[in-house]
RNA sequence: GGUGGGAUGGCAGAGUGGUUGAAUGCACCGGUCUUGAAAACCGGCAUAGGUUAAUAGCCUAUCUAGGGUUCGAAUCCCUAUCCCACCGCCA
């Protein structure tokens, strides 16, 4: 959520900003919203202390028992009337208020001047490439392909018992994909200073609005069926941001690192990467996130994604990183870079992981506030997070750039002490 | 699933209809004292919104949340959520 005095005062670089963004902001209906809003308060609030001061004059007499009883029932006739004309007034300004949120709560998050201009990702920069593609003397295959050729990928089974967009990994490649989660989340907790923590997979419609995946993006999401409000997390981003909804902290920075899995409906994504596992309903994620002091999400920004890239760099993966412009720009983010991982079957990059910084935008949805010390005006924090990485498309990145001539897939050096010291591994002469 | 008991400011904990936004203690901040520190003493210390140049005043709201009763609600009533205890069931 935006500012709403920002908005107020700098309307114009407010509405030009998010132009950027490709958000067309109806000025003219908030203002005009904003004008009846405050006219509305001023009245309701003035009825209010009416109200509260003529009920304080009542106890008085009562207590001094300076009234006959008739005078205090006329007094409190008279007390309806001011009840009444205060309630009114008060409901006329909720309905105004309501509808200023909602209107602000389905407004973006401002990109940051250093964004680049654009629509889409056509218009996306590359900052920097890290790492050799690799020459193969044959023709590489696909994950698909690798996966099966070894035994432990099997996609028909998956979408026999629940649908399309599934996989199951079994043997050495469900313990290759087990090993990179553990592997990423020790050297984040080792070697990056992040710690560890396990949250719920179910959140409740609160927690998804104040990362700001609802009201707006609710076809993203599986909604459980049960009364109460549960979704599926689509990223521990969920979960873990909303640690301190409604709190006031003390101690900052506070980084977290966070493997669960992530549950997306791909609403909207009909026919794209249908083949494999790059885009699933169900995928492991590790995430890392930081909350942070305003003054210090940049430098936060550049340090979260640096300690996801340091998990490429060992995996020794070729990879690019990229800066998102301003139409490619996720809703509730100021800023953000992506990772992308070398596919030798596709010949290009792929996202394997996003970072960004939200600034205050998700701390103002979720009143997270921070004091830095006692006596100071609390003030809403920072919150930056990424990928590192996404445990699913990294494991079909090690398959494809570790492949070997007849099939069989190398294990990267930094894995094998998480696979029992493995180094290969062997086509299946079974199949699955 | 059943039955009871709870939810008050950063924490602990008073408060059952009338100047209570809320006693008291702890923590914290400022000061006095001290060579310095501690102790003691004095003072301050919730959040959000509106108005405003103002993080000054003033007004409004907030004692888990949402409704209700009342001239007036932290206090009475209803509902939801969460926590605790015991019973049942269970990985």
């Amino acid at each position: 959520m935006l500012d709403i005095k920002e908005v107020r005062s700098n309307l114009n670089d407010v509405v030009s900003r998010l132009n950027k963004k490709h958000y067309k902001f109806d000025s003219e209906l908030f203002l005009s919203i904003d004008q009846r809003r405050k006219a509305l308060q001023i009245e309701a609030e003035s009825r209010q202390a009416e109200r509260n001061a003529y009920s304080k004059n009542i106890g008085s007499l009562i207590h001094q028992a300076r009234s006959e009883k008739s005078e205090v029932e006329n007094l409190k006739k008279h007390g309806e009337v001011l009840k009444k004309a205060a309630q009114e007034a008060e409901e006329l300004l909720e309905q105004t208020q309501t509808q200023l949120e909602q209107l602000l709560s389905e407004v973006p998050n401002l990109p940051d001047s250093s964004v680049p201009d654009g629509s889409d990702e056509s218009s996306n920069i590359e900052l920097m490439q890290w790492g050799n593609i690799p020459n193969f003397t044959f023709t590489p295959r696909d994950h698909v392909d690798l996966g099966a050729g070894v035994g432990g990928l099997d996609i028909d089974r998956a979408a026999k018992i629940t649908g399309s967009r599934f996989a199951i990994m079994r043997g050495n490649l469900a313990l290759m994909h087990r090993a990179l989660s553990q592997f990423m989340l020790t050297t984040h907790v080792l070697d990056h200073g992040y710690e560890e923590i396990h949250v719920p997979y179910i959140v409740n419609d609160q927690s998804l609005f104040g990362t700001g995946n609802l009201p707006k993006f609710a076809d993203d999401l599986f909604k459980l069926n049960d009364e109460r409000e549960f979704y599926l997390i689509p990223t521990a981003e969920v979960p873990v941001t909303n640690l301190f909804r409604n709190e006031i902290i003390d101690d900052l920075p506070k980084k977290f690192v966070c493997h669960t899995p992530c549950f997306r409906s791909e609403a909207g994504s009909y026919g794209r990467d249908t083949r494999g596992m790059i885009r699933q309903h169900q995928f492991d994620k590790v995430e890392l996130m930081q909350f942070v002091e305003p003054v210090k999400s940049w430098d936060a920004l550049e340090e979260l994604t640096g300690n996801a890239e340091s998990i490429l760099h060992k995996l020794e993966l070729p990879f690019r990183r990229i800066a998102l412009c301003g139409g490619d720009l996720g809703f509730s983010s100021a800023k953000t870079y992506d990772l992308e991982v070398w596919l030798p079957s596709q010949n290009t990059f792929r996202e394997i992981s996003s970072c960004s910084n939200f600034t205050d935008f998700q701390a103002r949805r979720m009143k997270t506030r921070y004091r830095s010390k006692s006596g100071d005006r609390p003030e809403l924090i920072h919150t930056i997070n990424g990928s590192g990485l996404a445990v699913g498309r990294t494991l079909v990145a090690v398959l494809e750039n570790y492949q070997q001539n007849d099939g069989s897939i190398l294990v990267p050096d930094v894995l094998r002490p998480y696979m029992n010291g493995l180094t290969k591994i062997e086509l299946s002469k079974n199949g699955f």
